[in-house]
DNA sequence: CTCTCCTGATGAGTCAGCCT
DNA sequence: AGGCTGACTCATCAGGAGAG
């Protein structure tokens, strides 16, 4: 989109008027660019059309991905998530060292490197959750768990404001990305008082399929509520829920 | 140097049309 | 006049070639 510099000077596309700055100044043409018909066929764009072809692999297994976890994804994503989530999966395509060019994709690639994946800009798991937790991915039991030691949530937990109460979510998942399935569980905790009084120890044991030839993931997230007259409501309708990728097996 | 083209998915923004 | 809805467009993510 156009940007404003100044007063009169643009940066972008308004129809089809392009609008750039370079060293001679800023400039304004007509759109311009190369022919689609050509990059869809011309030899020439070869190596382009084999980015492209990774490029909708990725976008794809970002979507499979956010599937499998939609029920934890509906109140803890901001609105890049997308973008940046398709930018981490190129990334894990981009690690395939026996594929083609063109033909690299998340099977071959390094699933782990979704590690730390942050679903939600806006507030981090790893800014929000200070007391230690473990995920554990056991590829033969198909058990991907999580457990958290006893912890005081006042301490442990920065919680915005208005905070009263919250739960800690987790959900393991089995995806298979060529045939665009997956195998999902969750867990949560009940509704805890984010007080001084240290929590129970939790564990979360979230099932999929055993000895799965597939990438397996963990994520673990934080839900925030604040409590009035003996009510909870999902605090600012979850937009400071935390929800990050923890754990990895991609086989 | 800086732009567009393509690929997939998706939230955000725009706009016409319609109802109250 | 203002609000809602569905249809549509655009920017975002990466990267490589060609145009000006």
């Amino acid at each position: 989109m156009a940007q404003q510099k100044g007063i009169i000077k643009l940066r972008g596309t308004i129809g089809d008027i392009t609008f750039y700055k370079t060293k001679d100044g800023h400039i304004a043409r007509e759109k311009g660019g190369v022919d689609a018909k050509r990059i869809a066929n011309d030899p020439a764009f070869q190596r382009t059309r084999e980015n492209g072809s990774e490029f909708g692999r990725a976008g794809k297994a970002g979507k499979i991905l956010r599937a499998s976890i939609r029920t934890l994804l509906l109140n803890s994503a901001d609105s890049k998530m997308v973008s940046r989530l398709t930018q981490s999966m190129m990334k894990v395509i981009q690690a395939d060292s026996t594929s083609a060019r063109g033909l690299r994709n998340v099977i071959d690639g390094e699933a782990e490197l979704l590690i730390g994946f942050e679903f939600n800009i806006n507030a981090t798991l790893g800014s929000c959750l200070f007391a230690t937790y473990e995920g554990t991915i056991d590829r033969v039991t198909g058990a991907i768990t999580v457990d958290l030691a006893p912890f005081v949530p006042a301490n442990m937990i920065a919680a915005p404001a208005g905070t009263t109460h919250f739960k800690i979510i987790s959900a393991g998942t089995e995806v298979d990305f060529e045939s665009e399935t997956f195998v999902e569980s969750h867990s949560e905790t009940a509704i805890l008082s984010w007080d001084m009084v240290p929590t129970a120890t939790i564990t979360h044991t979230n099932m999929v399929t055993p000895n799965s030839t597939k990438p397996l993931f963990l994520v673990l997230g934080l839900e925030f509520y604040q409590e009035v007259n003996g009510k909870m409501y999902t605090l600012k309708n979850g937009s400071y829920n935390p929800l990050a990728m923890v754990t990895v097996s991609g086989l």
